[in-house]
DNA sequence: GACAGTGAGACGGTTTATGTCTTAGTGTCT
DNA sequence: AGACACTAAGACATAAACCGTCTCACTGTC
């Protein structure tokens, strides 16, 4: 059984992709998750921008959750930094809902990627990865690589690149190799090769 | 360059595939359309109803239209009617909006084609196809069997069915032999072999 | 029986949409 | 030039929808 909470976010989701973002209403997202009205309010006061805050936040934490999971066997520094790009490019590029709103709702849906939304975006990403990271740098260097990547994974994802194809392993090693010398020159300092 | 009244429609088909029938405004519209409010209820008076009326006017108008060029060339009676029913159905099966006005707004689109919308489709069949079926059968028998077709052609539109495609010459051919005993037993009297 | 959680729905305030109307601007025809 | 048809822009009052809060009654649990 799930929750109420998880009941009325699944329900936003699914209403922000039949009506679009404006066009939703806190009516139809009670209705369509079976709750009232009442009890949305009450798990989340403040109405409709307060859910679409949970909501990414939700999605945030599920997507690096289950990015954790397939990442998690990485036998050195560059294969943990290969893996995380490729499995986090593949599961954006999987991502139906991310699909649907890109498609119906481009302004919004860009914004929280590029722009609005980047901060969090770092935030989580930092909180999640930074500890299969430490091992290999320090605090400092691992919130600078981690905002490196995601950014270039974002980007990436929204614009293909003719040089990099960063869902394929071999690819996305051969961009993070040129980084690693910049970040861990310790272990792979003349293996710049581009 | 497009009238306004068609410049109108267009934009109330695009505007009902974004944001669905109910949550569409008359402002979206005529924005879309790159037009005044003004103009848009000297046009149609009456507003929304009023415009998705016309326009599904105009669609069913357009769609018996594009069929008529296609069934031109009728040979025989029965040729007629399988090239009547096979062209339907593709054009049916390749209607973009048709498709997703199915899947956004299935209750309203279901209505215009199974209830609601039932009697007007059949008027407008009968008026295009009755004068290429007068030159075999009588003004009554045409009406009942353009009546009949489009029924059962929406119907295997909607449901397909294991037994006929009516996408398919000969599967239509197979479901309008019987029919043609019924409707014209003057040439085909003894072949209902089904 | 206390209690937490919920559905139903009333309420007042605000926003949004509607349909009508006026005004001013544009291009065409005579 | 002047009459004409058509239009965009937007003001306006009315109506509808939505919002956020609140109360009350119901249900199951401890």
């Amino acid at each position: 059984m799930l929750s109420s909470e998880d009941k009325i976010l699944d329900a936003t989701r699914r209403c922000c992709e039949r009506w679009g973002i404006e066009r939703v209403t806190v009516d139809d997202i009670a209705s369509e998750a079976g709750v009232s009205r009442a009890t949305l309010y009450r798990l989340f006061p403040g109405g409709k921008d307060i859910l679409f805050e949970a909501l990414r936040v939700r999605e945030l934490d599920e997507f690096f959750t289950r990015m954790l999971t397939e990442i998690a066997g990485a036998e050195s520094f560059e294969d943990l930094l290969v893996r995380t790009i490729v499995t986090a490019t593949l599961e954006l590029r999987a991502d139906q809902h991310l699909a649907i709103m890109l498609a119906t709702e481009p302004g919004e849906t860009l914004g929280q990627l590029t722009a609005a939304g980047v901060p969090r975006i770092i935030r989580v990403a930092t909180t999640y990865l930074t500890p299969l990271v430490t091992p290999y740098l320090d605090d400092r260097q691992s919130a600078q690589l981690i905002d490196v990547l995601a950014r270039a994974t974002i980007s990436y994802f929204l614009a293909p690149s003719e040089h990099f194809d960063l869902g394929d392993p071999l690819s996305a090693q051969a961009f993070i190799r040129p980084l690693l010398s910049v970040f861990h020159p310790h272990t792979v300092s003349l293996n710049n090769s581009l």
